[in-house]
RNA sequence: GCCGCCGUAGCUUAGUUGGUAGAGCACCCGGCUGUUAACCGGGCGGUCGUCGGUUCAAGUCCGACCAGCGGCGCCA
């Protein structure tokens, strides 16, 4: 047993070779029938015709529907008139499973297919778009390892939130109430005393009433957090990182990127350094462009799709206000008005990706930011204590891996980057 | 949370001023000696999302509900 990628190479043309798969298309013409087979690896053109088959066997392979299951034998021979130049002559087929009517054919909707995603998954967009979700994953751990770091897991029911309060998901607890998290951030701040560099993949929970095109109530969340950086030493740890990704899934991918109608030259040109340009700026330029923006403005999706449109590779956007960004985000002690943090955009119009900075570690500087977005500090003590003992300068970042698959994939919304999305409206299958 | 939209066969859909539903694909049967989302002929397949109302008569008009899609805000 071979894989159909291996059945298309050139030392088994001539040989018999058997491979096993699903019919993804089958025709017949007169008394020959071509079954194109599929698996993880291709697809090949197998003929049937009655010669090489017993009667039954060849009535059999003619009424095979698509996405049946089966095995094969035959010769590899090319042939300029099959799919690929080369086809598979069957002598003897075995048939697992002979379907019914399946129910993913040429006419689909996108709300169908969002129901029949178990199946819709087979498709060849669908493979294409998992192999590079997969690589995205791989190498994102891979970059992570090669720079010392260590991967951690924090837990997924939690009692305090990260972001605002009014996002989170309650879970029955014993009696009790817990919250998903939306976050891994804190938890890895608290591991970097003992492993000082920690990176996590994990689900991340959004009770947000989102609809748009880049949103998930769950989603992938990759977070780092390393001691004794600060915030331009972390994004040329993200430059790192996204040069690798992007090299990995080129270099890995090519074919599947082909398939998802993507420029691999284009991203393969988008290698750091990407520029770092201030907020302010940032509101200039959305100005110059027609858009009216005012400091203290935050960005919009209009603003993001119309600003990253005008760059060729990935930009950072740093110096937020300080009221547009979370409270944990340290001011810069010389303007502190603004927070040293960065925003990762994805260009081409998709827009952020990565949100990260330096963290408050004095703690009263973090107690008068507690206070001042209205917060119990009793409910973050575990996190204040971190600035209490031993407290040390530190950066991190949340990468929405889901996100960086939608832009590297080039897809129109982020559902197609993720094998079940769940939204607002969608939790089946 | 706000705004907009859709629901007719397994899928994609047509359906006129209200008069009891038509097609393409899939599937089944038959034909065709090389198909490329094959083609040709035939067949199967519909409580028109649900409930209620108006009417002699509702897929069509009205109301409520259910299900889902798109955009904004928020964010990764």
């Amino acid at each position: 047993m071979i894989s159909i990628l291996q059945a298309l190479s050139n030392e088994n043309i001539g040989k018999s070779v058997s491979v096993r798969g699903w019919v993804y298309r089958s025709r017949s013409v007169g008394k020959k029938s071509f079954l194109v087979i599929r698996d993880s690896t291709g697809i090949i053109q197998a003929v049937a015709e009655e010669p090489n088959l017993t009667p039954e066997d060849f009535k059999l392979a003619s009424s095979l529907t698509v996405e049946s299951s089966l095995e094969v034998t035959g010769t590899v021979k090319e042939d300029k008139r099959a799919p690929g130049e080369r086809e598979l002559l069957i002598s003897s087929l075995k048939v697992y499973c002979r379907n019914d009517s399946f129910p993913v054919a040429k006419d689909k909707s996108e709300d169908f297919l969002l129901d029949i995603r178990h199946l819709w998954l087979r498709s060849r967009e669908f493979t294409s778009m998992l192999k590079i979700r997969d690589t995205v994953f791989r190498s994102f751990n891979d970059y992570f390892y090669s720079r010392g770091y260590y991967q951690v897991q924090g837990p997924m029911m939690v009692s305090t939130a990260t972001e605002g309060g009014s996002t989170l998901f309650k879970v029955p607890f014993f009696g009790q109430e817990v919250n998903l998290t939306q976050s891994s951030q804190f938890y890895l701040e608290t591991m970097i005393f003992s492993l000082e560099k920690v990176f996590t993949v994990a689900p991340s929970f959004r009770a947000e009433k989102s609809r748009t095109w880049r949103h998930l109530t769950e989603y992938w969340h990759a977070e780092g957090e390393a001691a004794w950086y600060g915030n331009e030493e972390m994004m040329k740890e993200e430059e790192g990182m996204m040069d690798y990704i992007i090299s990995e899934v080129t270099k890995r991918n090519a074919e599947d990127l082909e398939r998802a109608g993507r420029d691999t030259k284009k991203l393969s040109s988008m290698k750091s350094p990407y520029q770092r340009i201030p907020y302010s700026k940032i509101i200039d330029l959305a100005n110059e462009i027609g858009l009216t923006l005012k400091y203290g403005d935050d960005l919009g999706m209009e603003e993001e799709r119309a600003v990253t449109k005008r760059f060729e590779k990935p930009i950072f956007v740093t110096d937020f206000p300080v009221q547009l960004k979370s409270f944990y985000h340290r001011p810069n002690p010389e303007n502190p008005e603004t927070v040293l943090c960065h925003d990762l955009l994805a260009p081409e119009g998709y827009g952020e990706i990565i949100g990260g900075g330096e963290r408050i570690w004095e703690l009263e500087v973090l107690r008068r930011k507690i206070r001042d977005f209205g917060m119990n500090e009793e409910d973050y003590y575990w996190y204040v204590d971190l600035r209490k003992y031993g407290s040390i300068p530190h950066s991190g970042f949340g990468l929405g891996l889901d996100r960086l698959v939608t832009w590297i994939c080039g897809l129109d919304t982020i559902k197609n980057a993720i094998p079940f999305p769940r939204t607002i409206r969608r939790t089946k299958p």
